[in-house]
DNA sequence: TTGAAAGCGCTACCAA
DNA sequence: TTGGTAGCGCTTTCAA
């Protein structure tokens, strides 16, 4: 790093005099403190007189005044904070835009949402550390949450705990988000189009399995009682792993493959084309997530479109379910899946 | 959504009784809550009896005790929170990744890193909803934070504010990434390569102006006092928008262009060969951000790799900055860029 | 219409 | 070695 020399270091900003509260704004306004209280929250039941607003309000303004969050909903018992753990690895772009939709949905309906940076803690004891935000609800992806982590967070006073991922916990709501339908879709698209040899690739990367396993599944699942055979096929994300792949490919004798997603796709389709292999002559290649790159690769390719709740959805789910806590949990299964065909299957 | 009715409705977890405190396990050990607290956070300066300790951990583990985040920052007067805006829109791996490290980073440090989900709030207000949570540091990228902001963080109690953008805020920390040197190494390189009428992406897409514009100032800044010419070329990130633009490719008369990141590359590049236009003969192609999928396309894209400042790096300063908040705030330069030159120029 | 005061859960000082 | 207690900043009930 450069260090870029600042021309008149500034005057240090006021020594770090600590942040003023309701009593410095009733001090200045010349009122109590039930008064700024009642003013800066439009408090209903009380009438407070115009000019005595005024005076509250300005100096708050004057102040800098910012109410202390951590205060307030100690005294109120309860928060509206939605918490989910931040990812702990770069996430595609349908998650992505699934989060902000969710944010914004949920923005809508008064909460706020918090990713907490939950960096290796481990099952409960990540429950333990959300816990102690008290959060009003917590959705947790993925499978890293176990009944106890549940009934941890429930206890801490959290009045909806949902998960998305592949099946649903003890005591929590869930969305069910099983991607053994994606690989289902493939699975009987390669089929019908008279595919019988069919490799499945199954990413290296960890993290990925929680994806990779159901969608194999679901591509058994499909074949089942057929005489299609399914080859798993493990790659790593990286050039020459897919050389190396795509280097016995005639050797594995297989006529489609599913390949997890479409980044996967783009990066074997290359190998295989670099090897001579004909897509989709030789080879049916389908992949998922219905990315934009799929439509640019030639052959366009096929791909599973994955139908993810929308945000406003699960924002709902979650306010309900904070509405009327003892309600059961539900279980939803949100996760649809339609096939893109297109010219490489 | 489809609703799966569960087997047993189970017995709703108990009626929401509200979480346990320190007192209820003072209680159920036979000890005062003071004692509770010394032996939960293993207080150094005073000693207490290894059987009481024990009883104590029992109590708390049979209760489900977790400690009140809230009541506990409000007693210390300071937390460790590391408070970051949640990005508005899908960012790339790129960003992602960055911000894992961060979070590794910082976690390390003993901090913990939330992501606050301001959906719509605008500058000031986003700074006094952040201030109410008294982060102990606010790292906000881009652009959204104005001196006025930085001003209301400050007196909250914030003792670092950081920002990662173009440019540094009065007050605050800054992390200078101006995407400027990523257009002026592109702009250079094809200058180099002997090209001299030189396009440049511009994404259509809101929100990415704050990295396009100063791309697009580095290749003009680069090229100024040359005969090479810079011609900006607006482009939505979908493929007709790709395919009208490569239509009037021959007439644009440009021998090389930059696109302002790989995807765009692969966007354009494919919409250039349908036009029948060679890569790199007729023109010249280069992206930038070094993805993966450069290396997949055909020529292979050369790139500009950006260098981010590491998440340890980062962290430290951020840490430095916590430790001396009354120091004056630095400002890095902290964006490298260097040309990796493939096959498309 | 406004003020006094209790109390949310926690920690740390001081006393026993 | 342990307990009592004040007080962090806020809201809200009760009194004036």
């Amino acid at each position: 790093m450069v260090q870029i020399p600042k021309t008149p270091p500034p005057a240090s900003p006021a020594p770090t005099r600590s942040a003023p509260t309701s009593a410095d704004v009733a001090r200045l306004a010349g009122v109590s403190r039930a008064t700024v209280s009642y003013v800066l929250n439009d408090a209903g039941a009380v009438r407070i007189s115009e000019p005595t607003r005024r005076r509250v309000r300005e100096a708050a303004r004057e102040l800098g005044y910012v109410p202390h969050a951590a205060a307030r909903s100690l005294r109120a018992g309860h928060s509206r904070m939605v918490l989910m753990p931040a990812p702990a690895f770069p996430v595609g772009p349908l998650y992505s835009q699934f989060i902000s939709d969710l944010q914004g949905a949920l923005g809508l309906l008064d909460y706020t949402v918090v990713q907490y940076g939950t960096a290796g803690l481990q099952d409960d004891e990540a429950a333990r550390a959300w816990a102690e935000l008290r959060p009003v609800a917590v959705l947790v992806p993925g499978s890293g949450l176990g009944p106890r982590g549940v009934e941890v967070l429930r206890r801490s006073g959290a009045r909806a705990v949902v998960t998305l991922g592949p099946e649903s916990v003890e005591g929590a709501h869930a969305l069910l988000m099983d991607h053994d339908v994606v690989g289902h879709s493939a699975g009987a698209h390669l089929f019908d189009r008279g595919r019988r040899r069919i490799g499945v690739v199954v990413p290296r990367e960890p993290g990925l399995e929680a994806f990779s396993a159901p969608r194999l599944a679901g591509v058994r699942e499909a074949l089942r009682g057929t005489d299609a055979t399914v080859t798993e096929l493990p790659l790593a994300h990286d050039e020459g792993a897919a050389a190396r792949l795509a280097a016995r490919w005639r050797d594995l004798g297989l006529d489609a493959v599913f390949t997890y997603n479409d980044e996967y796709a783009m990066l074997l389709m290359r190998a295989l084309q670099d090897e001579g292999i004909r897509i989709p002559e030789d080879t049916a290649v389908i992949g998922a997530d219905n990315l934009m790159l799929g439509r640019l690769l030639r052959p366009r390719l096929s791909t599973v479109h994955l139908e993810l709740p929308s945000g406003r959805e699960l924002a709902e789910l979650v306010d309900r379910a904070v509405r009327d806590p003892a309600a059961a949990p539900e279980a939803h299964k949100v996760l649809g899946a339609s096939v893109v065909r297109r010219e490489s299957s």
